[in-house]
DNA sequence: CCTATATATACTCTATTCGAGCATATGTGA
DNA sequence: TCACATATGCTCGAATAGAGTATATATAGG
């Protein structure tokens, strides 16, 4: 991309849309630049990984391995993709899809300015980190530190009762929180519904919702950075999570929602793990991802039943109990099943 | 972390990625435009706005709303949708969301080659067309006749058995269809799990799944037009659904999959109907979506049951029998599960 | 060797959900 | 008035999922 479209006209002759005669303004010439979410389990811990900024980007803000997209060397996104994934961390992707093309310029910047222009488009990969291995760049970090909210494994996370509830309680009760045509849904019933408060259930996919809704509510690093009104009348700032650079934190977001979402529909679960492993690995691995506890004896019957796993005939000793079977993903399944994943219904509830 | 991994340095002060200090090197550069496949049913008829295409330009095959991003103009990209939908069309778009990002330049394009490159972001909208009402540029077509095997309202349609499973079973035996490493899943399981042949379930969610691979088989038009080899040693050529420009038929499949896979969980048929209606027109509309009947006594028992709609005291006469209470939207749902949507679930398969 | 203990795994019980069908209500039109 | 068509309410049985109990088999320590 170059930068010239910040403002000069093209020759001609080009054409936008193939076949559509239509050609571009200069105005619309765009980069490219490509974010990959990778996302691994590494000790029963979700990590992602992460490079750390510049010292002249944002300080040492962390921010998610990112590169252009140079469509004369790469036929196809995902291409380019992986092969700066692999310059740049030395990790070779196994599975990967896009999430979400993001092309706001920061919601500070006026129409008109004439910075240059940037589509970001976020993609989830996952992979299997055991050990560093490979790794030459970037370290892992836990997702619960950009989401600290977001960590149900050791039941409800005090943070949300101490520091996030009172917080969006008050942003509710701001005079602009009403319901209006333009905003269908107020921000009390917003908080509410994100966060699980005042009893509602609380929903593992809701990632991206939960963020924005920090966002909006000055709440979060990225949003005062980005000349948004400051923790709104609360006396006290408080960091909930690291930030990233940029939007990046966001398209994090959207990578854990998506694969908490997928891990239900899809065998991707199996990306994350080693060939073979005992079921209850299996289940640690759902249960980092998805975060509450499940059932074991039924999370045994339904891997099981579904078809998604297969005894290798060997096991693992030196559990510290019975020796488990070892397991391994029945690759059949995806030829029997329309949706193949792990099952983990939540409890009934109604309203 | 910047961006000397893609192998230049930047001298200075253009910025690729606010607050990271990046640069963008010329040959990225890109135009961005953006695709709507608007979607509405009409008279129980799931159709899609078409406009047509210029003679000098694949002749008169149809093709998607689209236009160029311009990011001097608009701050978002669903702004600047919104924004060229209402001047081409006429159309208020309701509810949009964004599908994927293409930008492959066609699959019959070298590497390095020098024409210009357009990344294509398809977007989905959900409309009430009432009517041809405000339409002033476009034609309201049917899914159906881009996607004929899609259509299962009245049963299995006959385009499958006759024409493609055939077609697809021979392109199954060709001696490079084998499993390989890179290809994990044979051609004749993928025909069979995409069309649901030899008694596999079919599953309604997977129209691009189904598309690509008729594009692999070289079984539709923009197969041979992007240059793959035609329709495989089949003698007798034969046009399976109406090409589309460019890769518009695969825009149009992706949002086809996403509206049914989204009315499952998202009470987004709604957006469909008009403020009021009858049990049955809904149910209608979701079976001209989704395609099979559903049993009309479980229906209402599901959709009641789930706090979707309520009464709104009036009843429809001159129905053909007995008059049908007419019902609305009930928003407060939103407010009360993390899911809402139209539950049909499938006959229990096992393999 | 024996026992405590920790984990693995099999089986049972029960509430809920969902597909399917029957029965009844209430209009329209011949 | 009666046949008919559609709307709507109710019941039944199979499948599923949440939860608990019971049993199997390793390690660790005396």
């Amino acid at each position: 991309m170059n930068m010239e479209l910040s403002g000069r006209r093209k020759p001609s002759s080009e054409k936008l849309l193939r076949e559509s005669g239509d050609e571009v303004p200069d105005a619309t010439a765009v980069g490219i630049g490509l974010n990959a979410a990778i996302i691994a389990v590494l000790e029963d811990e979700p990590v992602a990984l992460a490079v750390r900024g510049d010292a002249d980007s944002g300080g040492a803000t962390d921010a998610l391995p990112f590169g252009p997209f140079n469509p004369r060397e790469h036929r196809t996104l995902e291409g380019g993709l992986r092969a700066w994934v692999r310059d740049q961390t030395g990790l070779d992707l196994g599975y990967a899809e896009q999430l979400y093309t993001f092309a706001d310029r920061g919601r500070h910047i006026e129409p008109g300015d004439s910075s240059p222009h940037v589509v970001s488009i976020g993609y989830l990969a996952l992979t299997q980190a055991s050990g560093q291995h490979g790794l030459t760049n970037g370290v892992w970090r836990s997702w619960y530190q950009y989401f600290p909210w977001e960590d149900w494994r050791r039941g409800r996370p005090e943070i949300i009762v101490r520091e996030i509830e009172p917080r969006l309680k008050a942003w509710a009760e701001q005079p602009q929180a009403a319901t209006t045509p333009q905003r269908p849904i107020a921000r009390a019933d917003r908080a509410r519904i994100c966060f699980g408060l005042d009893g509602a259930a609380w929903d593992e996919e809701k990632v991206l919702e939960r963020f924005e809704l920090l966002y909006e509510a000055g709440l979060v690093d990225e949003a005062l950075r980005d000349g948004r009104s400051a923790a709104q009348n609360w006396p006290d700032r408080v960091r909930l999570g690291l930030p990233m650079q940029t939007d990046h934190r966001r398209i994090l977001a959207t990578a854990i929602g998506r694969t908490r979402a997928k891990i239900k529909y899809r065998p991707v679960i199996f990306e994350l793990m080693p060939d073979e492993f005992t079921l209850y690995e299996l289940q640690k691995t759902v249960e980092a991802i998805l975060g509450p506890h499940l059932h074991k004896q039924n999370f045994r019957r339904l891997v099981e039943g579904a078809g998604l796993v297969e005894p290798t005939g060997d096991v693992k000793t030196r559990t510290g109990g019975r020796p488990a079977k070892l397991f391994r993903f029945r690759r059949e399944v995806l030829l029997e099943r329309p949706a193949p994943g792990v099952r983990v219904s939540a409890p009934p509830s109604r309203s």
